[in-house]
DNA sequence: ATTCTTACA
DNA sequence: TGTAAGCA
């Protein structure tokens, strides 16, 4: 597919698409006509890129574990520094923060939602607007 | 119409 | 990241 396809199924623009594969995260051949060539596969890797941007991982050490993110992660870590470990020790820590910080707000607007339906429900009518 | 590269905000 | 230009 081309880039415009990829584009729309993982809501990437693209230049993020192309900016991807100027730092490595993505692949692609080329067509005669010199228009990049996406792999299906790729669809995943994209949105997989994505998640682990959004988490707050940087490009660079994307690039190191994405061979990992494969089905068969029999993928053998010749360049896993001591250094690179401990940085993704260290962002899997900020993560389940992450997470918790998430679920925390999360479920206060739970809360909040079931309060109002409440209200609503049993309440007499709101002040009008 | 769609993509490409390069460059700038 | 978005957008613009000038090509193919």
């Amino acid at each position: 597919m081309r880039i415009g396809e990829l584009s729309a199924r993982t809501d990437t623009s693209r230049r993020l698409l192309r900016y991807y594969e100027e730092r490595g995260l993505i692949v692609s051949t080329r067509c005669a006509n010199g228009y990049r060539d996406y792999a299906g596969n790729l669809v995943d890797r994209v949105l997989q890129i994505r998640g682990l941007l959004d988490a707050g991982l940087p490009t660079r050490l994307i690039k190191q574990i994405l061979p990992c993110l494969d089905k068969p992660r029999v993928i053998y870590f010749p360049d896993a520094t001591p250094e690179m470990i401990a940085t993704l020790e260290e962002e899997r820590d900020r993560m389940t923060e992450r997470v918790r910080f998430l679920t925390r707000n999360r479920d206060a607007i739970s809360e909040y939602l079931a309060a109002v339906k409440e209200y609503n429900l049993t309440g007499s009518a709101p002040p009008a607007p």
